[in-house]
DNA sequence: CGAGATATCTGACTAAAGTCAGATATATGC
DNA sequence: GCATATATCTGACTTTAGTCAGATATCTCG
């Protein structure tokens, strides 16, 4: 029972017995699941009745018969989209709006009760976030953002965060060349984050300069997310975003004590050369010609 | 979305959406989930049908079928218990046995590939680890076990490798009085193992002495499983099982290395003491009269 | 404009799961 | 021995989910 597979398996058993318990918000108000996973699906955003399909997985014949029943309980309008009548949108009118936050309140009820009975909750929620983003894994997107956004700044933050725990120094971002948020937005650069479901879990900048060269900047990968490749993923997508913007020549500068990150570099095509900026926290700089 | 209850839902949709996926071993070999359940529950060595009905949450017609669809398939046996002809036991034929290793064999392959896609699967366990523990903590039972049965040297492993980690001297078990086995055997003592499922998570050695007291030794908790107040529970049972035994003194030694423990002794009616032995580890004696 | 593509809807069907009311056989307690 | 309880089985039924083949309306492109 202590080997890896048993210890997989183990939580397979124990999480497809409390799915039930885990995730009842879509029972208990007595609406068939199918149902109420449409009502759920349009209350999150979604409007498009093929996209609803196409994320539920639901044959058109059934999705069709879902979207009925809805209707006669009155709790949501179809009318045709605008610029394609053969398309249509599906909207919460007044009672559908109430009916989905009475399953958000069941289901956040459902989420605090659980955390309440758990004294470490921290370290309960850093492994739920583990799991939850190496199951999700192929459907992270990297997604280009503001470098001010809300999700950007929760990156920088924890990446802010990390670098204070792992340099023995510690680290003061007032000390360190911090770019510009409009050196990276195009034209000039680009900040793309790493997003799972809808939670940011990495982040890297392209910073533009006026030397030639532009610069690959806050490269972080949430610890939740470690494993998953998603460094190289948001390196490629910086290059070709690099690319794009016609840049041709790339640099970086890197710690040694973050051996991981100066391992990804090596093994992608950069090669180490001299320092080329005083900022007092780096000590391995790297170029990569596009 | 960065709050508890988010995250807490973000894993509830990643699990769920996964579950499929996690555990599609009950599928792919011709049968509906549920008569593979059912032959997948006596495979695990339940036979009573009363008890597999229980298990599975089964209506007994609908136990009853599918019980009988297996018997056509040639996969199980049914004969009437011995001391109650009402009830029946079931077996797997020949046959039976070999389609239950063909799904074991599809359950373990499955969860190798996902460990295959997952470059840190230690920390990836871990959390498992965690959450299935979190998940199942009503479950978790107390058993009385040998002290040198696999699960009780299991857990005095991990114990020691803790130590080892939190002592600033190290730990090294030679050292320190190591309990012989006989002593925490009834009559004279007990050992019990907290098990989740079948992975153990826990323990703590009741040891006779021929002193007029017996001693708490070996208390020790998964870090899986800490925040469950397992640590009170493996004590509550010691001390019933003390009791049971006629003892009505009981000691303790501990470490002020280990914070939680000296803390659960001081919330749980134990008083501190002088030193009563010489062993060089410890550096806070207990004591409690029951 | 017309052919073919696309989005949705409708009707007819199936499989699986589950419910419920007895029927049958056996056990238990007086 | 008999009334009552228990375990399982059988038949009749419902609900939910899903499949599939067309019907209908609309769009797109030459």
């Amino acid at each position: 029972m202590l080997n890896p597979v048993s210890r997989v398996r183990r939580f397979n058993r124990a999480v497809t017995s409390a799915v039930g318990a885990l995730d009842t918000s879509f029972l208990g108000r007595g609406r068939p699941l199918g149902a109420a996973r449409v009502l759920n699906a349009i209350g999150h955003g979604r409007s498009d009745v093929a996209e609803i399909r196409d994320y539920l997985g639901l044959d058109s014949g059934l999705m069709s018969r879902l979207l009925r029943s809805l209707e006669d309980e009155g709790l949501v309008e179809t009318t045709a989209q605008a610029d394609d009548a053969r398309r249509r949108v599906a909207k919460l009118t007044r009672a559908g709006r109430r009916e989905f936050a009475a399953y958000e309140a069941l289901s956040n009820a459902q989420a605090e009760g659980f955390l309440a009975q758990h004294s470490q909750a921290d370290a309960l929620l850093a492994a739920m976030d583990l799991i939850a983003s190496a199951l999700t894994r192929e459907r992270v997107t990297l997604d280009e953002m503001d470098p001010q956004s809300e999700e950007a700044r929760h990156c920088l933050r924890e990446y802010y965060a990390e670098l204070g725990r792992r340099f023995k120094q510690g680290f003061d971002v007032s000390l360190s060349r911090d770019p510009d948020a409009k050196d990276m937005r195009r034209p000039r650069g680009t900040f793309i984050v790493a997003m799972s479901d809808t939670l940011p879990i990495g982040c890297v900048g392209l910073k533009g300069t006026d030397h030639g060269y532009a610069e690959i900047k806050r490269l972080w990968v949430a610890p939740a997310a470690r494993g998953l490749r998603l460094g190289r993923r948001l390196m490629d997508a910086t290059e070709a975003a690099a690319r794009e913007l016609g840049i041709t020549l790339l640099r970086l500068d890197t710690n040694s004590a973050l051996p991981e990150a100066g391992q990804l570099y090596r093994t992608t095509g950069w090669s180490e050369i001299p320092r080329f900026n005083d900022d007092p926290y780096p000590d391995l700089f790297f170029e990569k010609r596009l």
